[in-house]
DNA sequence: GCCGATTTGTCCGTATGTATC
DNA sequence: CGATACATACGGACAAATCGG
């Protein structure tokens, strides 16, 4: 539950949009309007739209309104977004999630690591590979580096579980951002040794970088998805010169 | 060049950051003291700060500071980002276009392709199909579809040339939204009769509706991509509860 | 074409809350 | 506890775009 009041405004707004109180099409109320309805500042509402529009729910328009352009969308496969562990996305997308742990060992960061993950050289970070089950089939393997000084204790135990959960509810971290880069990249022997493949030669590739709430990267991820069970959505706007 | 302060701001601090004038894991100067630099107010600076944060250049910390977290990445591979015109993404990614219209028709929306697409039923569109060159060999199929009403006088010559370009510079319509998703896709029959395939057996495939600065939802596009020349960048947040 | 009403866009100043040190 | 820094919220002012009379 959000505390922030522009943050209620944004769940309400989009919920009423969802449930087509507002429908697609046709314009929101104007800011003045809502303003009295949410007894709240200009600036909160607009805070609000805002986030809307950052969702692909809504458009502003200059001295027209704004429009809803949110349309309910059939969805299939395994969707992407936001920051999620496997558990969660799993729950997300109605699916029964499974993990096995391949390896997970440490070893420090040389030159060559340094410059594919991102870690400084020298450090000491933890190499975990996983392999993914949804509804029982092995469709994603995982690879994680989680720095050892901001990640102590790690165990198979956790690996097999949550090692967000762990990171977030045992050691209180708080994580914040991550960078991500989306590729497809040809299977390789492990992809062949641990997955479920079908007659794919490609897999979808997500790397990514994750940052804590010191801004420090404490993890570098790599998560090779078999193609049918990978989407991810967008909302891209036009730059103005 | 911005006209709006915040903006400018926004493209100062994101300058200083690449050129490391300020270096990543350090602090931004707070927002009273960039308040005086910049002779503006607080939301001012801040609406800055938040930008680059959307775009995963700095960090926000409560009671501490804003951190960089900027990293430069060399950069292979042909980059999405933003709603760009082909022509503009070749450019940015220095590699010479081509293209080769396949097929300019006009088809009325069925009920099937309205569900596809999400353009209503009855609607007249172009139906546009070409091959995307770079560097001369051919790697992209596309597909676009456009709203006839609202891109009238399409002709072979513009859409081998830029259709953005005329959309925007000749018919004056404003190009705002774009909603995508990102997919995996075996290859088809036109994918292997125009396309550059290698072995691969799979293509990166874009799909997207694009809306026009009235809200009006006036294309749907699909770019089917040669895995190795596909790559595409995002900054995600962990979800607060 | 002009003018006024409406609506969104930008910017400012201030006050208060919360987290860190 | 106080100083500093970011987070939220309010209210006001003016600009810019649109639309109707």
């Amino acid at each position: 539950m959000p505390r922030a009041k522009y943050q209620s405004i944004y769940q309400d707004l989009k919920a009423k949009i969802e449930d087509s109180t507002y429908e697609s099409g046709e314009l929101l109320p104007s800011e003045n309007v809502l303003i009295t309805q949410y007894d709240c500042s200009r600036n909160t509402v607009r805070r609000a739209i805002a986030s809307l529009a950052e969702d692909g729910y809504v458009q502003s328009m200059h001295g027209i309104g704004v429009r809803v352009i949110y349309q309910p969308s059939a969805q299939t496969s395994f969707i992407m977004g936001g920051i999620e562990s496997f558990s969660e996305s799993a729950e997300r997308n109605n699916r029964k999630p499974g993990t096995r742990v391949l390896q997970l060992t440490t070893l420090t960061v040389d030159s060559r690591m340094s410059k594919r993950t991102g870690f400084p050289e020298g450090e000491e970070v933890w190499f975990l590979q996983r392999v993914r089950y949804l509804d029982g089939r092995p469709l994603i393997l995982d690879l994680n580096m989680f720095l050892t000084r901001l990640v102590p204790g790690l165990t198979p135990e956790i690996a097999e579980h949550s090692v967000y959960e762990y990171i977030e509810n045992v050691l209180g971290m708080t994580i914040v951002t991550a960078k991500r880069s989306y590729t497809v990249e040809r299977i390789t022997e492990l992809d062949e040794k641990w997955l479920d493949l079908g007659s794919y030669n490609c897999m979808a590739v997500i790397t990514g970088q994750v940052y804590n709430a010191d801004g420090i990267m404490f993890e570098y991820t790599q998560s090779r998805h078999r193609p049918d069970y990978f989407s991810f959505h967008d909302t891209a706007f036009r730059k103005k010169r």
